[in-house]
DNA sequence: ATCCCACAAGTGGTATGACCACTGAACCAC
DNA sequence: GTGGTTCAGTGGTCATACCACTTGTGGGAT
């Protein structure tokens, strides 16, 4: 006989799944009022700092959220599969956003540098192919197919400069901020003087490189970023805009 | 007017948001141990319960992990993405050594030159313990100790610069070339020359963050990482002769 | 001298009970 | 009816105590 361990797994944890399961299976549903603290924790068996512990962790993954006086509720959740630490991060700290932008400012520049001076024939090919590419798909209206264009732009510039690092990090970047490009070429979509300018840009790198000029591409490639930063800050002002606008409390009495 | 709903009056958020924010910024680094809970919550203001509710968020994010009766430690979940397969490449192909010094010339360049722009008292403080201690070490025979303090002095400049991604990269890029390091000390030890400029190229580094000169810092960051490659290219070289050394006994005059 | 084990200090894990701050609806006065 | 007040219910915070586990240390047996 066993002395009485208690539960391998911490309690906190036990009771978030509990609660996951239960808004799997659908007891509890979007929208759902979660019974009291001070109830559940006795219908569970557990005590209070143990389920507010669960409670926490499941608002902080965003399946709860918590009403100061008035109760705890199950969030309609839209499944954000597999987003990396990294993307919480940026989400939690904004200011992580021009720190992230700094660097790229840093690494984009020096790649398209070496781009310029050590791009191999084929090299320049999938650079041309991926302009025509993008100059294709900016005229279109697919936004996702602009993400994917752009991104692979970057990325064949990256793999052109024949560093294996900056190649690797750049892709693990432009994987990271895959959200915050779509927002943001959603913003400029909104905007065509804008929006040209960004092709312009691209043009600009592209054309440094395939003349061979290390210097123009760099600082071409940094034009770039500054402009890709001042449109991110402008995208944050409206969305701030569009936010305090948005002070109705909408009564969703069914 | 309507009180603001996602306000973060929850005391538990901002200490998880404080908790992420040391990590993010170094003061907690992977592998380290968290003050004891008890102790912590004194430090922040808070109660134990807020600090569990702050700790189990960040665990279940995968930041923390902790162990009954041992303590509560910090994971490399945010080193891993980048960093983690340069390890096995650079041991499955030594040639890549020239792109990652290539790498660092970047990187630590940009970072001597913001840590030139930005560094706070503080981090001024800690350069100059920094290179006390690699005057002090470099006097003595310990090699060991060396790597250590060298590395500590690149990892205060890095963090002086105040770039979350660049001192995280900085961070894990030493842990992974530490051996690479060890072995062209061991190499320029025995060139007494060759020895001091090593600390002469340190030194001017660090005058030129402490006179706030970016550009200067900058280049000299740049010499001493060329400095570094000509000796590494030296070091092969050495090797590659030593082994044909077997059928002639010649003379090293370069 | 060496090795092993028991013990104690330190740490995370859990529980209890109390109080505060906020919400919302019933209630009362006008 | 309208508007303000009150109050019960809820999440948020705290202090304290105790339990379970790890770790290092010192004392004992060999």
């Amino acid at each position: 006989m066993l002395p009485r361990r208690t539960t391998v797994t911490r309690i906190s944890d036990a009771v978030a799944a509990e609660l996951e399961k239960r808004i799997l299976e659908g007891s509890l549903r979007p929208g759902d009022r979660l019974p009291a603290e001070r109830e559940l924790a006795v219908e569970m068996g557990v005590s209070r700092p143990s389920l507010r512990e669960a409670i926490q962790k499941l608002v902080s993954k965003d399946l709860l959220t918590t009403r100061h006086g008035g109760g705890t509720f199950v969030t309609d959740r839209l499944e954000a599969p597999f987003v990396g630490p990294w993307q919480e991060m940026l989400e939690g700290h904004p200011m992580l956003q021009s720190d992230l932008l700094e660097f790229r400012r840093m690494l984009e520049a020096q790649a398209a540098s070496l781009a310029a001076e050590r791009a191999t024939d084929a090299d320049i090919e999938r650079l041309d192919a991926a302009v025509a590419a993008l100059d294709a798909v900016y005229a279109s209206n697919d936004l996702t197919a602009c993400i994917d264009t752009d991104v692979a732009f970057h990325q064949a510039i990256a793999e052109a400069a024949h560093n294996v690092f900056i190649g690797h990090l750049t892709s693990s970047l432009l994987r990271v901020i895959h959200s915050y490009i779509s927002r943001n070429l959603e913003h400029l979509y909104a905007r065509p003087q804008r929006w040209g300018q960004l092709q312009a840009q691209h043009h600009a790198i592209w054309q440094a490189i395939r003349e061979r000029k290390p210097e123009a591409a760099a600082s071409a490639a940094r034009k770039h970023i500054d402009f890709v930063r001042q449109s991110m800050a402008d995208t944050a002002k409206e969305e701030e805009r569009r936010h305090s606008a948005l002070r109705r409390l909408g009564d969703s009495a069914s």
